[in-house]
RNA sequence: GCGGAUGUGGUGGAAUUGGUAGACACGCUAGACUUAGGAUCUAGUGCCGCAAGGCGUGGGGGUUCGAGUCCCUUCAUCCGCACCA
């Protein structure tokens, strides 16, 4: 009987599919188990091999775990809100919905025949009303919220109102708007209804703002910072521009701190933590007040150096600062003008490109030093961000390398406020070598000393404090696209109110056109019934608007991180339409144990949900403040790309070991017309590419045409991909999962070579002919011999230790040697078999669903419990072996696993050695040489 | 500039806590059996050398009886952040 994949493959998908095998519940007597992937957005593309590499590693996880005994959620859905399918409907008027409802079926069929266990009965969706109610209500949740510093946590929106009314905001200590004024409880009861919803907008944890945005004209859209790489779109690479908007935004900053603390408690990779603390850029300092010399306004800056306070000899604004034309003299303002009308126009990205250049005006105003009362000049410089800190800084050019640039640039004076320290060449950015001179009060101390008096000092006259200052911006949560979750939220005089939750989900209404208007409205503004009506409470037509019971609805629609910072919560009851997830449902699944997905994630979709999950902690709907335990991050597979080189200005290609001094272009050529040992098919590449059939081939001296290589990421317009039908076809599906986690490290970047696949494939073909020989199966009730149990046993320790540390690809290798040793072996005991198909199962779960069956299994082997490893076989030989050294000699003492402790130790002592070092573990090796034991290995 | 990671045969990669480096696989070499199986089986394969033997984990140094592994230093590659005050 051979092994026929295909079939196999097929029967046993179809048999967890009626059977719904892997349908977890939300009760049990077992342990839970929550292991999540990252869902994926269904593109046009399809699946290449490079996309279930982490399913793989996920989905042998969770079959491990059921097999270990627990209750596994491991459920499966669609990030589906996106811009490839507006676009795709720009272009050919096919409503985005049509679009991704093909894709998600490209994708279900794809990711059923690699034979995963997912839960698909759990299946969400972002882009499906059931599921974007819930993403609206927690919207209006965040809405309804605002943050107490005081307290550490977000609060209902009612208790703010009553501290407004029963003592203002003066003494309140909450995260808001930069531009709120103080008021008492009695102003606050004077305010109008819509005053004090003004400024209670400026309170709530989402809020309308008057941001810079990044807008990039080419999509039509804003981007929020992680969405813009090197001054581009991340998607299409077109330039982005600043531009002021009024949008929703996310008031995560609130949570920057705790944001940054989480990290510590939770076992994800120290490369993406580090990547989020750099992205929250927590830096410890002083906020410093300087007065102006003629006008009331003061001049607020951040500085982590308020040690060198005394050091400063000018300060330098941004040239958007709000006071830079207020202050400006009339000497300078021509030149002022021209400057911020020069940086306006510079891209972020070709002022971020030309770091090298100084450039700043002398604006001819003063401030005044806070302890000398000396002028300060004030400047403006691009090389100060309006986006950062207060957009202010002040300038000590003796102690950093900017400073002491432009000071020398412009002729400033740079007095030096460090003792026994040149400063004649460049700056001292020394904190820990620091003593501090000609400054006053600060002679003397060191950097701490200086920091904790200067701040003191300051605090006493009223003009400045110790400071947090974080690079984390609030989030613009506001896109100007069609296919997004709608805001619930409707306007009454320009002032934004919130749909209750009864009449959640708010549609997504139908347009003609998924373009911006002609006036420059997003695509929402094309709809024609897309008006709220308070009576009814329901969508009605435009025309009804009367600004008494009928009003417009918000025309911006949610970014995409939106529908991705909650769906694992939803997994725990996706069908609920009374609540976004149960209290039990909650309860049971409590957070994600395991979270396998890519780290270009790291400061978008990772960031924002660990936000949107502390907020719902905070208000009680969950129990955990950071909803994944363990996160791993699997490496990307790469693409190995194909070049043919063409002879410049010629239609001849030319074999690549025969270019030589010929200039030639590289150009793509499709991998499928490649073989292993780099030789192009000419006939198919004429045919591929019909402008070429005409074209000269030049081949080298063996008479094959060769193409060069090289690795790239894997995509469509690379030819470069190879897909997981193809490879399933022609090896099965348990052949590519186990190859691609024999590919290498699960977390490792890895460019993808078929050939190699044969190699595991072959070891399917001999796991088979070890049960099954040319008349049926040949596994006996025999005993087995102390061999078989010794290899099974050393399989088993193996690959749990294997699997609980993540390296997969070496539990493949083992697999190897222990079909190989028990094929040597003659083995055909059930005794060892039976167990090793459960070991094997998820990694190559048909074939083991299908000998299993063979054995005489009615049910599926999902749910077989693991054999218990039993260390009593793993007897070693106790091996004693000279080794001359030094002309000394030692000696190597291997003692097998089956000592008692009290034999090692006598063995140890025998050779008048401490046991002191043996620690509680039981060892299988000791290495002793004369005089001390060296080494406990075990 | 700051931070993180990685350097092992022709290739992908193994090597628990420092203990026989190169498991396993690809590829390659030779042979066997057969030519409809994308075969299978046997032997070999780090480098130099006929051999004895010597050399070997990016380079240099150190600790140790012993280093791929620990420490210092240096080089290379990749990733994140960046006129961040």
């Amino acid at each position: 009987m051979k092994y026929f994949f295909n079939e196999i493959e097929k029967r046993w998908q179809s048999y967890w599919a009626e059977n719904q095998t892997f349908r977890a519940s939300n009760s049990s007597d077992k342990p839970k188990y929550y292991v999540l992937d990252m869902f994926p957005y269904p593109s046009g593309a399809g699946l290449h091999v490079g996309h279930p590499l982490g399913y793989i590693a996920s989905d042998i996880y969770a079959r491990y775990k059921r097999h270990k005994g627990f209750n596994v959620l491991h459920p499966q859905g669609y990030d589906s809100f996106g811009l490839p399918a507006e676009q795709y409907a720009i272009q050919t008027g096919q409503h985005p919905a049509i679009t991704t409802e093909n894709n998600i079926k490209t994708y279900r069929r794809q990711l059923d025949q690699i034979g995963f266990s997912f839960d698909w009965s759990r299946e969400v969706r972002t882009s499906d009303p059931k599921y974007y109610k819930w993403t609206q209500w927690i919207f209006s949740q965040l809405f309804r919220s605002w943050y107490s510093y005081d307290e550490g946590r977000a609060k209902p929106v009612e208790d703010l109102l009553s501290i407004f009314e029963k003592e203002g905001n003066i003494r309140l200590n909450a995260a808001c708007d930069e531009d709120v004024d103080e008021f008492s409880a009695m102003e606050w009861q004077g305010f109008s209804s819509e005053e004090k919803e003004r400024i209670l907008l400026k309170y709530r944890l989402t809020y309308l703002a008057e941001t810079e945005v990044n807008w990039c004209p080419e999509l039509g859209t804003v981007l929020a910072n992680d969405e813009v790489i090197n001054g581009v779109s991340e998607r299409g690479g077109h330039p982005v521009i600043r531009k002021k908007m009024t949008q929703w935004s996310m008031r995560i900053t609130a949570y920057a701190e705790r944001l940054l603390n989480g990290l510590d408690t939770i076992d994800w990779p120290d490369s993406l933590k580090e990547s989020q603390r750099n992205w929250i850029g927590r830096s410890v300092g002083a906020s410093v007040r300087f007065k102006l010399k003629s006008y009331e306004d003061i001049i607020e800056v951040f500085t982590t150096r308020p040690d060198t306070l005394f050091g400063v000899s000018f300060m330098t604004l941004a040239p958007e600062h709000d006071l830079v034309r207020k202050i400006t003299t009339e000497e300078q303002r021509e030149s002022v003008e021209s400057y911020i009308e020069a940086t306006a126009r510079r891209s972020e990205r070709d002022r971020m490109a030309d770091v090298k250049t100084i450039s700043g005006v002398f604006t001819g105003a003063y401030a005044e030093h806070p302890f000398t009362k000396e002028p300060i000049p004030i400047w403006i410089g691009d090389y100060v961000l309006a986006s950062y800190g207060t957009g202010a800084v002040m300038a000590v050019p003796c102690g950093d390398q900017r400073d002491y640039d432009f000071a020398k640039h412009y002729g400033i004076a740079i007095p030096n406020i460090f003792q026994g320290v040149d400063i004649s060449e460049e700056a001292f950015a020394d904190k820990e070598n620091t003593i501090i001179a000609n400054s006053d009060f600060l002679n003397g101390l060191n950097y701490e000393e200086a920091v904790g008096k200067v701040i003191q000092e300051l605090e006493r006259i009223g003009q400045g404090e110790g400071k947090v200052n974080y690079r984390l911006r609030d989030a613009v949560f506001s896109r100007q696209r069609y296919w997004g979750e709608p805001f619930p939220i409707y306007y009454v005089n320009g002032l934004p109110q919130l749909i209750d939750k009864e009449h959640l989900p708010l549609l997504l209404p139908e347009v003609e056109k998924y373009l911006p208007t002609e006036t420059g409205e997003p695509p929402l503004g094309r709809a024609k019934t897309w008006a709220w009506d308070t009576r009814s409470n329901s969508v009605v037509s435009n025309q009804e608007i009367d600004n008494e019971f009928v009003f417009p609805l918000e025309l911006n629609t949610m970014p995409g991180w939106a529908g991705s910072s909650q769906y694992f919560n939803r997994y725990m009851d996706p069908h609920n339409d009374e609540e976004i997830f149960s209290e039990s449902a909650i309860g049971y699944w409590q957070q994600v144990d395991l979270y396998i997905g890519g780290s270009e994630h790291a400061t978008g979709h990772l960031l924002y949900s660990r936000f949107w999950q502390k907020f719902m902690y905070d208000r009680g709907w969950v129990n955990h403040e950071e909803y994944a335990k363990k996160l791993i991050n699997q490496g990307m597979i790469l693409g190995t790309s194909g070049f043919v080189h063409r002879i410049e200005g010629e239609n001849t290609f030319i074999s690549a070991d025969m270019v030589g001094d010929n200039k030639v272009q590289q150009l793509h050529a499709d991998v499928s017309l490649i073989n292993a040992s780099d030789e192009l098919d000419v006939e198919g590449f004429k045919s591929w590419r019909p402008e070429f059939g005409s074209a000269k081939f030049i081949s080298n001296d063996d008479g094959v045409f060769k193409v060069s290589r090289e690795v790239e990421k894997m995509s469509k317009s690379k030819y470069n991909v190879v897909n997981p039908d193809d490879i399933i076809e022609r090896y099965g599906a348990d052949s590519l999962r186990m190859y691609e986690m024999f590919l290498g490290p699960l977390e490792q970047y890895k460019p993808w070579n078929t050939a190699g696949i044969t190699g595991v494939h072959s070891f399917l073909k001999k796991l088979w002919k070890l049960y099954v020989g040319q008349d049926g199966l040949k596994v006996k009730d025999t005993g087995p011999s102390k061999e078989n149990l010794k290899t099974l046993h050393k399989t088993i320790k193996k690959v749990e230790e294997d699997i609980e540390n993540f390296s997969f690809n070496t539990s493949v290798s083992t697999f190897m040697i222990a079909v190989n040793e028990l094929t040597a072996q003659k083995c055909d005991s059930k005794v060892v078999l039976e167990p090793l198909l459960i070991l094997i199962s998820p990694y190559a779960p048909h074939i083991a669903e299908e000998l299993w069956h063979m054995l005489g299994h009615s049910g599926s082997i999902a749910y077989e419990v693991f054999p218990e490893f039993n260390p009593s076989f793993l007897v070693e030989n106790t091996k004693t072996y000279p080794i001359s050294f030094n002309g000394k000699m030692r000696f190597t003492l291997e003692l097998s696993l089956d000592l008692t402790r009290d034999e090692i130790e006598s063995e140890v002592m025998s050779h008048e050695r401490t046991i002191e070092q043996l620690g509680g573990r039981e060892p299988k090796k000791i290495i002793v040489v004369p005089g001390k034991i060296v080494n406990i290995v075990g």
